[in-house]
RNA sequence: GGCGCAUUCGUCUAGCGGUUUAGGACACCUCCCUCUCAAGGAGGAGAUCACGGGUUCGAAUCCCGUAUGCGCCA
């Protein structure tokens, strides 16, 4: 097959929301055609009437929008294969089970399901090593099935699966594999509702669609030989298959909404980038070499060859995801200036509209509904160079930057109000939206109540008339610690947490400088304030 | 239960018979930078290459078993 013949599928049924699995398979699909120069497609097999979920083919296709994989036939952009949808192509699949009725390679049974599940019960309990179907009306004489026929008993129709012999095919990732066809059931093509199994219905379709190659999960793998079967039985010429190693959740179980955040929407809602998405699923299964971690959405496509699929399941590490994340996040969010080192105001470095933009986005949907809205572009403008380097993922951001929005109120908190969860350092929320920090906080490990209070004290005065920018803030507060005698890591710490009621902030002095003069005299003060009562 | 696939640091992986004292990344630890946290830089710890047999002058790499995991039959 020439490479410029590709064509893929990515065929998901929508019996729920797509989850990384998912996704990463249509990566590596859309991947393949891409770099093939071929055709990737999307076909909604939505055959399993029951399990149909509402709004599941919606969120699939907006998922795939978000990571930017664009599909050439498919829903809403139609193709020459039209439809994609399978419950509207039923009456393919039924032409073709007639067709192997009449061949002789199914047969309609008439079993009905009371039957099937007793019979399972009874090979259960011998212990048989076929615990498929006993095969009853694959054989039933003319007379018999007339008979049948005549009382309107509903039937499904199976497939006639060869007893003998073997089945093979080589797969692109494993290698060659084969099965023998006496380990293989009758299995159903169509069901009694009319509508054909996923295994008739993909064969049918892959052959009418020109299907090139079957990039599939490896749970396919052990239904290929039905497959190749069937292609056999219709005379169709099978296609290449790669089945793909899984992803696993951290129990290696495989990925269900028992592991938290499945949904691939999830992560797009929590703040995370689509490049770094896309970045991370293609590395869960797939390396280029022994070094590259970081590509670009256009180097994947350069590079991808399914000879460098790996053949073993992958865990989910979302760690690493955090961490591409954050590579991704800092690396968007700063404009090269080139002008940066002749210019003496680029202390901070110049943001770029991108990042202010999710920025302002996330922070209005976050930030607790007493900020008042809109949120100021100017604002977090100025917010945005301070927090960058600290962004791990979008759905971080409010509770990072909230003490630029809220005022931090000095508490004395018992242990006991301390939520376990809660991380040292950070400040305990209370409903109300009030950011309510513990006054211990303020005398940090090497202050006593006399300092921290002189000190602060002195604070309230210098900051009066201190210009109020960052670099005249470091000069002065720097010169006021030694007039104190005190550590500037002390007394910065000290301000630091009347200023954001927090340990582990910004910069200080960006900080104080974005928050403006009127803010750090008010919150020095509720600070002091309260230190008197410790 | 049967069948199939897999098995390299905690995790993702490089390795496709000698260049390997098994390389990189995340996470972890130490140090540097430093007003804290990050970011960045430099180090460190971490894998008897699941186990047992072969084949070979030589195996993580090839073959055969066993175990374990996962998947499918459901």
């Amino acid at each position: 097959m020439s490479e410029g013949n590709v064509r893929v599928r990515f065929a998901p049924s929508p019996t729920g929301y797509p989850h990384v699995g998912n996704i990463r398979t249509a990566l590596f699909n859309w991947l393949f055609a891409r770099h093939t120069g071929g055709k990737f497609i999307v076909r909604i097999e939505d055959t399993d009437v029951t399990r149909k979920v509402r709004g599941a083919v919606e969120a699939i296709l907006d998922s795939l929008r978000w990571l930017g994989i664009d599909w050439d036939e498919g829903p809403e952009v139609g193709g020459d294969y039209a439809p994609y949808v399978q419950s509207e192509r039923r009456d393919l699949y039924q032409k073709c089970a007639q067709q192997l009725l009449e061949g002789g390679h199914a047969y309609k049974c008439y079993c009905s399901s009371e039957r099937l599940s007793q019979m399972r019960a009874e090979m259960a309990e011998r212990k048989e090593s076929m615990r498929t179907y006993d095969r009853r009306c694959r054989d039933l004489t003319q007379e018999e099935r007339d008979k049948l026929e005549a009382q309107d008993i509903t039937h499904v129709v199976r497939f006639k699966t060869p007893l003998e012999g073997t089945t093979s095919f080589n797969d692109l990732i494993k290698g060659d594999v084969t099965f023998d066809n006496c380990t293989l059931d009758d299995f159903i093509l169509l069901k009694s509702d009319g509508y054909p199994t996923y295994h008739l219905a993909n064969i049918v379709d892959d052959h009418l669609m020109q299907i090139s190659h079957v990039l599939r999960a490896d749970e396919w793998l052990s239904s290929t030989p039905r497959h190749i079967l069937l292609y056999q039985a219709l005379r169709y010429e099978p296609p290449e298959f790669a089945h793909l190693p899984m992803i696993l959740g951290p129990d290696r179980a495989k990925l269900s909404k028992r592991h938290g955040a499945t949904s691939i929407i999830e992560y797009r809602d929590r703040g995370y980038l689509p490049e770094a998405m896309v970045n991370f699923l293609a590395l869960l299964g797939w390396a280029l070499d022994d070094k590259t971690e970081i590509f670009s959405k256009e180097e994947l496509v350069q590079y991808f060859s399914i000879e460098r699929i790996s053949k073993t399941s992958a865990i989910f590490n979302k760690d690493k995801l955090d961490w591409i994340n954050g590579f991704y996040i800092r690396k968007d969010a700063v404009i090269e200036a080139p002008t940066a080192q002749a210019s003496a105001t680029a202390l901070v470095p110049q943001m770029s509209s991108n990042f202010v933009e999710r920025l302002s986005e996330s922070l209005d949907r976050d930030l607790p509904t007493e900020v008042k809205r809109p949120i100021s572009k100017e604002y977090v403008q100025q917010i945005a160079p301070l927090i960058y380097e600290r962004l791990k993922k979008f759905g971080e951001a409010a509770e990072l930057c909230k003490f630029f929005f809220i005022e931090p109120v000095p508490q004395t908190i018992l242990p006991t109000d301390i939520p376990s969860e809660e991380k040292f350092g950070m400040p305990t929320i209370y409903p109300g939206d009030k950011l309510v920090y513990d006054a211990k906080l303020l005398l940090g490990k090497n202050l006593t109540k006399e300092a921290a209070m002189a000190g602060l004290e002195a604070a309230l005065r210098r900051l009066q008339d201190v210009p109020f920018d960052a670099s005249s803030l470091d000069l002065e507060l720097r010169f006021l610690a030694g007039e104190l005698g005190l550590k500037t890591g002390d007394f910065f710490g000290l301000l630091r947490v009347a200023v954001t009621g927090r340990t582990a902030a910004p910069p200080l002095f960006q900080t104080m400088a974005v928050l403006g003069r009127e803010r750090c005299l008010r919150r020095v003060e509720a600070a002091l304030g309260k230190l008197g009562l410790v």
